[in-house]
RNA sequence: GGACGGCUAGCUCAGUUGGUUAGAGCAUCCGGUUUACACCCGGAAGGUCGGCGGUUCGAGUCCGCCGCCGUCCACCA
């Protein structure tokens, strides 16, 4: 036993605690037989970032799962490791490059790659050091990084997988395309924003009545070059004669069919489309449909090819467009522009409006759909909070093909190898296969690589070993998966959350059509998934670098300890909700722990330790027959409390968790339960009963705070004797309501619910004496005295707790009286009615407006009871109980009306 | 355009299946070194629960409409 210092300082204690554990494997989780298992696997940061406040929120939730598993006695795995981030990498790393005055082209794919493992290496270990930091208790040991080789060859054996099967294919289709990043990408990676532009109103020459022109609205006059149709209406009656016949494209100059087409909109504009195959989806559809040409006069990084004539070769878009419109108007065919909001899409990492483009992409169609709609629907993966189903099915129900080929370098390359000097179209010239052809040299690999979600959708069994486990991960696979948890955003339902669903249906057993519900079950990746809100500022903005708005998390820590911040953050984050961060509000967080440190510091000053080293040794310390009411009620408490804590952990109420606990320890047991052991203490005869008891509180809070506050838990369980043999505070499991229940009924102690309830009065009591001192400028005085008027049961309860009274309210002596105090202040409670005595007159005015204003309630109390109890629908309809409520309610209103006006009559 | 979420004290949030006089923390104000803790203790003030209707004996809670704020989805150029 060492003797606790005064103020808590995490710096002295966190360090330390954590590397005990790592030294003594205390997250080291291995396959059990008979035990039940927990696991989470964490949401792999990106190799090359470092702690976000967002981090935190995430991985503290899931510390916090992890540790109440492991205290409950699981055998709890949290498997660790970083995303390779294809694209993020990609460009921090060519930005790089830049400044070095060269590019990924010079240096060549090879060395690009080695250039970038490089990078990840320096970059890999920090982020998943910080999380130490903030006292993660992950299996270090499981560390997977999604490019270890491993790992590559299950990303590629599910890419081979899928092929077989028939769900992957190679074509040339519309894409995203970035014209930064120079590659394609996925739907769910363009953001829509809505853009302030122009809409332009131009007008194209009608070839067989020139002098007649067709008025054409567009937003992107640029891509006019590209234009290969015009389109209207089929109903449009305006233009019905005009279908079939010709315009003229003003440059390069050409004639173009107008063609009729039910996808324009007769509304919009003037009703005319001009169609380019090219640059747009629509387009692309309405070109198909009429078989026309696709002329393509962008180049990949954006700027405009010969094409588009030779004055536009080589311009940048946005320039294109301002040329476009210059060239339209010096010939006299800008009708009109205004001002016009439309949505535009941008890529996510780029921040650039991406191009529709026509180009040859691997796509995925996704399997087992309806599968991964049903284990949701049917509650085999259950979503917290359960809102976010819809949107998951209503994803399910639009799903387009995945483009997963990527232009880029650093990723899982396309396991398809093509004939050399062969058609690559023709499937019959391609190898598909994990390790590739035997023949190497007549064959050219793709060129592309995956995209980083096609690889961390196998997450949840690909970091055990899934497809070729050895027998050590065999029998993980076996005992962990499917896994407990998931915790991870809302922003990736789509990106991860449903591919994970989706990849572990299809994969996590045989090949299969169509699965039953009893091999969903075990085929699905999580059990239950949690999503986080997002972290705001102050001001409800995202937290952003532009903005310079991101708290220092590390920062953080020095400042309030890991604890603290865990505490706070947690106690800040309600369900579902974003989360409105500010660091004003996390120090709520350092001051608990410090709370705690000082009552645990008392209990240390107030008197030896005795054995703690078991619920039944703290519990068998405990006398029922020198429990007083106060003992009953902190007893009955804390029973209520861990009912409530079981309560918020089953349902994932995190802030409710802290709120529980904090309002339990600090409100109940320090400021009311402690503050009465003073007195107790005193005594030798009810001493050694008040220390067991706050032995018995501080053990199970303890325990309970530890998942959250695992440092200083971890410190004070060790420090107070908790630990039989030196052991963690974790190898001793929670006790649940149950547990705990039993082990006091066995001692022979049964909640006392008078006692509770005449401690509830007593408080009241102490609360208005403290008022009446407060109000008369007394709070500090202690030589005032109390009188009471109170029926003898009453009366013979507060004599009993004078000692206890005194102390709590400052005051000299609490005094019987058979009749009021006249001219004092006064109170009334449900024990009686309270005086305070005053040597001096007092301001009688202002007390009467005091009483005033409390009459004043109470007789809108009674109005409101009275007109309820005067209805009869009201008597007949309510339940019984609520009747009785209502009377016994308007009684003691009445009762306190009267005795207020009492008092204020003797005031005279 | 559709869907979802939020609107309760100055701020951030609780308010279970409708039922006593709507709560907490922070901030504010007043008073305090009492046998742990000033990262503390005691007290006070502060709300027509976004608006309007409806159901009901009874609505912060259920229903409808409206208003802001936010998020997601959507091929009107």
């Amino acid at each position: 036993m060492t003797e606790i210092p005064k103020a808590y300082d995490p710096g002295q204690v966190e360090p330390g605690r954590y590397k005990a554990w790592l030294d003594a494997g205390a997250f080291t989780a291995r396959p059990i037989e008979g035990r039940e298992s927990y696991c989470i696997v964490i949401p792999p940061p990106n190799v090359t970032g470092v702690l976000t406040i967002g981090h935190v929120l995430n991985i503290t939730i899931q510390d916090i799962l992890v540790r109440r598993a492991r205290i409950q006695g699981k055998e709890a795995m949290w498997l660790p490791g970083t995303d390779h981030a294809s694209i993020a990498t990609h460009a921090r790393v060519e930005a790089q490059l830049r400044t070095e005055g060269t590019s990924r082209r010079d240096l060549g794919r090879e060395k690009f790659i080695d250039r970038t493992w490089e990078w990840s290496r320096d970059h890999g270990g920090k982020i998943l050091g910080q999380l130490r930091r903030l006292g993660a208790s992950c299996d270090w040991d499981r560390t997977v990084f999604t490019m270890d080789d491993d790992y590559n060859r299950s990303v590629l054996t599910a890419f081979v997988k899928l092929y077989q099967r028939g769900y992957i294919y190679r074509g040339k289709r519309m894409v995203n395309w970035c014209p930064v990043s120079l590659t394609a990408l996925s739907d769910e990676e363009v953001i829509m924003k809505p853009q302030q532009g122009l809409l332009y109103k131009m007008r194209y020459e009608l070839v067989d009545q020139p002098g007649q022109y067709l008025e054409i609205s567009t937003t992107r006059p640029e891509t006019l070059m590209g234009d290969t149709a015009v389109a209207v209406h089929p109903k449009d009656e305006r233009y019905s004669r005009l279908i079939g016949g010709k315009i003229w494209r003003p440059f390069p100059k050409e004639q173009l069919p107008i063609i009729a087409d039910d996808a324009v909109d007769r509304e919009f504009g003037t009703g005319v489309l001009k169609v380019t195959p090219a640059h747009d989806k629509l387009d692309f559809e309405i070109g198909r449909r009429h078989d026309l040409p696709i002329v393509d006069i962008l180049n990949p990084d954006g700027t405009l090819n010969a094409l588009a004539g030779e004055d536009f070769d080589g311009m940048e878009r946005f320039a294109a467009r301002e040329f476009a419109v210059k060239k339209l108007e010096e010939m006299g065919l800008l009708v009109d522009q205004e001002p016009y909001e439309n949505n535009v899409g941008y890529s996510q990492r780029a921040d650039v409006p991406i191009e529709p483009r026509l180009s040859d992409q691997w796509w995925m169609r996704y399997p087992k759909v309806e599968e991964a709609k049903t284990v949701v629907r049917d509650g085999l993966v259950r979503f917290w909070p359960k809102r976010w189903e819809k949107t998951y099915q209503h994803w399910l129900e639009n799903l387009q093909d995945w483009c997963i080929s990527r232009q880029l370098w650093w990723g899982q390359r396309i396991p398809v190898w093509y004939k050399k000097n062969c058609d690559r179209t023709d499937p019959a010239n391609w190898h598909v296969s994990v390790d590739g052809p035997d023949d190497p040299e007549n064959w050219e690999q793709e060129e592309d690589v995956l995209d980083t979600w096609a690889s961390s959708w196998l997450w949840p069994f690909a970091t055990m070993g899934w497809p070729e486990p050895n027998e050590n991960q065999k029998r993980d696979l076996d005992f962990f998966y499917p896994t407990s948890d998931l915790v991870t955003g809302p922003d990736i339902i789509f990106f991860w959350v449903a591919r994970m669903i989706i990849a572990g249906l299809e994969f996590m057993g045989d090949e299969k059509e169509t699965l039953t519900k009893e091999e969903m079950a075990e085929r699905i990746p999580f059990h239950n998934v949690y999503f986080t809100g997002i972290i705001r500022d102050e001001q409800g903005r995202k937290i952003s670098k532009s903005l310079g708005n991101s708290p220092e998390p590390l920062d953080l820590i020095d400042k309030f300890g890991a604890d603290g911040l865990r505490f706070g953050i947690m106690n800040i984050a309600p369900k579902g909700q974003d989360i409105r961060f500010s660091e004003e509000r996390i120090t709520i967080g350092r001051n608990f722990c410090n709370k705690l440190w000082n009552a645990c510091r008392f209990r240390q000053m107030s008197g030896p330790l005795a054995d703690n080293s078991s619920l039944q040794a703290v519990v068998s310390r405990l006398d029922p027959q020198k429990f007083d009411e106060y003992d009953h009620w902190i007893i009955a408490r804390l029973i209520q409390t861990v009912r409530d804590v079981d309560q918020a952990f089953s349902t994932y109420e995190f802030n409710q968790l802290t709120q529980i606990l904090h309002g339990f320890f600090w409100g109940d047991f320090c400021n009311w339960y402690v503050e009465v052991s003073k007195t107790k203490l005193q005594s030798d005869t009810s001493r050694d009963n008040c220390l067991a008891l706050q032995d018995l509180v501080i053990r199970q809070v303890l325990q309970m705070l530890y998942p959250i506050i695992p440092h200083i838990t971890e410190e004070l369980w060790s420090n107070l004797g908790y630990n039989p043999k030196g052991g963690f505070i974790h190898e001793t499991p929670v006790d649940t309501p149950k547990t705990l229940v039993k082990a006091l009924r066995d001692t022979g102690i049964v909640i006392d619910a008078s006692a509770v309830e005449h401690i509830e009065q007593l408080m009241e009591l102490v609360t208005q004496a403290r008022s009446l001192k407060s109000n008369y400028n007394l709070a500090s005085k202690r030589d005032v005295n109390f009188y009471i008027t109170a029926d003898p049961k009453n009366l013979t309860f507060i004599k009993s707790q004078s000692e206890t009274i005194k102390r709590l309210t400052g005051a000299a002596a609490i005094i019987p009286r058979d009749d009021a105090l006249p001219e004092a202040p006064a109170a009334v409670v449900a024990l009686g009615t309270l005086y305070l005595d005053l040597a001096s007159s007092i301001d009688v005015d202002a007390e009467k407006i005091r009483l005033s204003k409390e009459l004043a309630k109470l007789e809108k109390a009674i109005a409101t009871g009275e007109s309820k109890l005067e209805d009869k629908k009201f008597i007949s309809q309510a339940p019984e109980h609520v009747v009785k409520g209502a009377r016994d309610l308007l009684a003691a209103t009445r009762a306190k009306k009267e005795e207020i006006e009492r008092i204020i009559d003797s005031l005279g």
